[in-house]
Formats: structure tokens, C-alpha cells, sequence
DNA sequence: ATGGCGCCTAAGTATTTACTTAGGGCATGT
DNA sequence: ACATGCCCTAAGTAAATACTTAGGCGCCAT
């Protein structure tokens, strides 16, 4: 069968289409230019063999990346226990920077079509990422050893995760403007400030 | 003079064309709706009459903005030295995120078009940016009475602000997801968090 | 060999959209 | 009174663009 030719050139295809969304925007981006891009013939409707309509592409775009960011919640299982907060901490914010350095194509497209675009955009995503803070959340209670309450928790995780977030978002947003900062610098500083985060009490307002 | 109806159906064009642009995005928002969105007869060029074009119309639109976000790099001016760290963090916290929430359309509208729409948008926006970090960074030399070294100021106010732009901006994006976490809770972990990085000396790596 | 299928060329359709032109009414300032 | 300038109605233009139709070439499996 001819599928071998059929699956790569769809691949192809959603590859070109991908790249040009999160550059140019959905909107930005033409069916004629996302052909050219795949090698296909331009002005012709290659594209239609595969995908009913430029939404099904970019859905299918999405989807295919959405199992690689849905990674981001094994955060947990990553470090079983190796005993020290520290090495943990630090392993942690590697792991997720990194995967912000991976998908660097997707947040791009999130952020300039989550409002407005195919609904897909903000569902899953949204998913993703609330399950992440959860975990994470999770993940830090078991590790102070009960000693911070759930709203601490979540207050934690929304500034940690965010801190870290923000550190790979803007810069790619923004386009490489204040992203000189060392990598180690940060991770240093952010597994400080968790660690005192994690292992300080804080005894005031549990409402 | 005419000039005051004017001057009101001109900002009445701009108000109109931001929440559009915020909403639907640039590309996604067209001539048509702003008028009818603002009052104008639909269908016909009152807009020419203000703006010589689509881009000119963005281009008014965020100079306006930029002055109000222009003062979000006078956190310095803010806390003259009140003597107590949490009590000028905790200041400047609330501050920040009153800004954020105060130009939540302009960051809506950065973060979709911030890399394909009109070069004003990351220019502009990009220096204020940029501005405030360092500005940042440099008061967090001072109250930590030099103890900390650039590089590690640096990281502080990558974490530090982007925390908290993370905390407003990532709800704003995906559609108030997941920001049920209280503000109160947000700012007091964001204060232990960073009197810890000011107050504790890290003495290694200092490259 | 034959039929199906993926990709090609080539032209076309319908819609949206930024922007223009032409002319008219209504206010204000001189 | 008159001109100027703002807004209106109404029609129109040129370009981009999502998507379609029709037919042709070559490769594969049956």
C-alpha cells in the first residue's frame, strides 16, 4: 500500500502547518503557503486529500503534540523519593524547563490563538495545565510532610510553576529580549526560594 | 471648534478597536465591526476620518495604553525606604498585580500578536519590559545591602516578577482557567519567598 | 494489465475585507 | 451668510483566501 508515501506527507504537511501557525498565527497563515512550505504543489488543493478543512489541520496539529505536553504531569514520577528536597527541587525545574524548551512551537501558538482559535487550543491545554498545577500542588504537600496547608499549596505551585513558565514564555514572546539570564542562575534561585517555601511553617491565616 | 466630539469619537474608535483586537485578535477583528462596535454608521468609512489605516488605528491605540504601562517602572518611587522588607514587598506585589489586572487588554493583545502584528506592539513593549526587570533588579541589590551579586539579582527578578505575571496572565490566556487561587495567599508565599532569596547569602558561583 | 490512489496542473467560485468615491445633512466659527 | 469639518448613506474596487471541480500522470497491489 501507498500509505508509507500517505502518512509522510501528512506528516509533512501538519510539520509546515505547525511551524507557520505559531509564527504567523492561524489567521496569518494561508492554505497556499502551508503547501508550498510542505513541498507540495502550490495553488493546488493537495492538502484536501488529507484534511477536510484548514481547522481539521490545525486540530490535528495540535493533537499530535498534545501527547508530548501531556508528559508534563509524570513530573512525579520522575524523582521517587531520592531524599534530598534539594536535588529533587532542582531535578524538577530542569525537567520542566526543558519541556517548555520543547514545546516552545506549541506555547507560541497557544498564546497568540488560545483566545479566539478552534476551541481545541484552550480545552486540552487547559486540562494539561490544571493537572499539572495539581500534582505539582500534590507533590508538595507529601514532600513538606503535611506541614503546609491545600491553599498554601496551590499558592506555591501557582508562583513556582508560573516563575518558571514565565521565564521561557516571555522571552519567547516577546522574541529572545530578556531571556540572557543563566539557566543555572534561575534554577538556583527558584529551587531556593521552593526549598524555603517547603520547609518553612507558616502558621498564620488558614481560613 | 468641533474638536471635543471629535476627540470623544476618536477615543470612542480606539476603546472600541482595543476590546475588539483584545478579543478577536488583529487579523480576526475587521473595519466593519469596529464601527458598529463604537457607534458609527456600519459599512462606511468614518474611520478614515481618524486613521489613515487598520494599523495606524493598533498603532493609536497601544501609544495610548504604553503611557499607563510606562508607570509600572516606578516601583522604586513607590516604597521610600519604609524600614520593613515584607512590608515593601508586600507593596510592591499588590502593585504589580494591580497593574497587570488593570492593562489585562493590552496583555491579552501583546500575547496574540506580540510576534506577527505591527512592530510597535514588541518594540514598545519590549523597553518597558525590560526596564522594569532592571529596575527591579537593581532595588533588589539595594535592600539586600549588596549582599546578592548581579547575576543572582538578575534571577530574583526573572522569578519574582515573572511569578506574578504568570499568576495574572496564564488565567487571562486561557479563559480565567485556573485562578481560583486567593490573591492574598499568592502574595504572602511571593513575599516569603523573595525576603528569603534577599536575606540568605548564596555564596557560590559567582562567575 | 487493470484499477485505484496519491499527487499534479489549471481554472474557477464565493466570500470576506481593507479601503475609496460621491454626495448630502448638520453643526460650529467667522 | 458662508465655509469648514464631522458624520451619514450608498455603492463600488481590488485583493486575498478557503475551498471546489475536472482531468492527467505514475506507482502500487491484485
Amino acid at each position: 500500500m501507498g500509505d508509507q508515501s500517505t502518512v509522510a506527507t501528512r506528516d509533512r504537511i501538519i510539520d509546515a502547518a505547525m511551524e507557520l501557525f505559531s509564527e504567523h498565527g492561524y489567521r496569518g497563515t494561508s492554505i497556499t503557503r502551508i503547501e508550498k512550505a510542505a513541498g507540495l504543489s502550490p495553488g493546488a488543493g493537495g492538502i484536501y486529500h488529507h484534511f477536510p478543512s484548514k481547522e481539521a489541520l490545525l486540530t490535528a496539529g495540535v493533537e499530535r503534540q498534545l501527547s508530548r505536553l501531556a508528559a508534563l504531569r509524570d513530573i512525579r514520577r520522575l524523582f521517587a523519593n531520592l531524599g534530598d528536597l534539594r536535588t529533587e527541587l532542582t531535578i524538577a525545574a530542569r525537567y520542566v524547563l526543558a519541556e517548555l524548551d520543547q514545546e516552545a512551537q506549541l506555547l507560541r501558538l497557544l498564546a497568540s490563538e488560545a483566545r479566539h482559535g478552534p476551541k481545541i487550543l484552550t480545552d486540552a491545554v487547559v486540562q494539561v495545565v490544571d493537572l499539572t498545577y495539581r500534582e505539582f500542588a500534590e507533590w508538595i504537600i507529601d514532600r513538606s510532610g503535611s506541614v503546609v496547608s491545600c491553599e498554601q499549596a496551590d499558592a506555591i505551585a501557582t508562583i513556582g510553576l508560573g516563575a518558571l513558565i514565565s521565564a521561557r514564555l516571555l522571552p519567547n514572546l516577546l522574541g529572545t529580549a530578556h531571556s540572557e539570564v543563566d539557566d543555572s542562575a534561575i534554577v538556583e534561585t527558584w529551587v531556593s526560594a521552593l526549598e524555603h517555601l517547603l520547609t518553612t511553617v507558616r502558621p498564620h491565616v488558614t481560613a
